[in-house]
DNA sequence: GCAGCTTTTTGATCTAGCGCAATGAACTAG
DNA sequence: CTAGTTCATTGCGCTAGATCAAAAAGCTGC
């Protein structure tokens, strides 16, 4: 069973602000579910059955093209919404990158507990309109700027979002971090195939902007630098 | 002074479905305005002042680098809402690709507004999910997509958004069709160059896909052909 | 340790799409 | 009608990044 009281991401995600009586509600209604990497939670084109918060790990929402090309268009942190709410069909495939749990609703429940709590709504619509603008930042990366360039601006997106692993400190940018992706998934970030992402990287590491300490570890060694590739 | 009452968007906005007490409060703080094609309502980076309904016209959202790339990150059509609710800066540019009327309301009157009207803000939400979903799909084609195929879609999805002017007949997608845009527009929503643009078309005109009778007029020939090639 | 994986890097070519330049077509204003 | 202007097409290299292929580096389990 799910307990509201004890969630860690509680007061992150969009269950902040509701009432005790209203989290019961909501409760009642929840599921907790774990996923281990790898594991798709929807696909893209079925019904939207479930929506979901992350409770903690990565995922992924990709499309993909019917001979296999594969781009990512969201990454999914803990706190953050996932699913499609008010609508018949999930237009992305969610998988997780990490080992990862999720409080899952039934979207026509979440839908109208939804419609009841205005201020539910409005964190929903809140956070929607971020990854909105985020999503159209990102359409200027994938069509307009160079292989270089991408990698430089990944990096530094990912400096920003992600958090030296077990370490709760105040969130200014870490220059080591953990990718949760492997070359082909940043690949797929980025629109470029995996032999220049790997080429792209060991010249930034030739030319002494980041370190790469091992597989998925980066240090950025030089911000400033890096910015001005970002372009 | 603007009129909801005689207003041609109402029933498809998102002020639809308000009632008439509240559609005189929202009149109060609306401004209609004219915009001539070319010229720009918002810019990118500035406070966000501004959201509005488009009445009539089409305009374009962009992003650019430092250095003048530009990438075109959403169309509007007349009904849409435009602009940056609930947050302190426009992350687009919005210029008129047409001449254009938009029905204006400064944006913290209008948050307040719409905090105070969950209709409101649920109409709000649906359109900004179904415009994350479109962002989305678009990234697949910036990252993915061949120059043939993103033109192939490009033509596809106007054919389906763009109704032959004045024509208010059902929404059956047409094989003829008017673009608001130029060459170098076209260039900007796909992530290419206006020559590769050029080429591309010309190719498929070449090959008995489309016919080209002026230089914003599409005609569609073969769509099957087409959808096959948009992959 | 070693054998059998998977993932990444590196190397060598190839090509789609870019960039530049010239030409041509359409629109505007006198 | 003509000159000026803007926009689109076409031609011709060139290059960034894709593609194909092989080697190297990490993992996993024995």
């Amino acid at each position: 069973m799910t307990s509201c009281d004890t969630c860690i991401v509680r007061n992150r995600s969009i269950c902040a602000g509701l009432g005790s009586e209203e989290l019961a509600v909501l409760n009642r209604i929840a599921r907790t579910r774990s996923i281990s990497a790898g594991q798709t939670l929807m696909w893209e084109g079925e019904d939207s059955l479930l929506v979901a918060n992350v409770i903690e790990g990565v995922l992924k929402l990709s499309t993909g093209t019917s001979d296999g090309r594969e781009q990512i268009v969201g990454i999914v942190y803990p706190s953050d919404f996932i699913g499609r709410p008010f609508g018949q069909r999930s237009l992305q495939t969610v998988t997780a990158l990490t080992d990862a749990r999720v409080c899952t609703f039934a979207r026509s429940a979440f839908d109208a507990f939804a419609r009841d709590h205005p201020e539910l709504e409005h964190k929903l619509l809140q956070r929607t309109l971020i990854e909105l603008d985020r999503a159209r930042h990102w359409m200027l990366l994938l069509g307009r700027k160079s292989a270089t360039e991408k990698i430089a601006t990944f990096l530094l997106e990912m400096s920003d979002r992600l958090v030296p692993q077990g370490c709760d400190q105040p969130d200014a940018p870490a220059d080591s971090f953990t990718l949760p992706f492997g070359r082909q998934q940043i690949a797929d970030i980025l629109g470029l195939t995996i032999e220049t992402v790997s080429r792209q990287l060991t010249k930034l590491r030739a030319e002494g902007y980041v370190e790469l300490p091992s597989r998925r570890d980066i240090t950025i060694i030089d911000r400033g630098g890096l910015t001005a590739l970002a372009g």
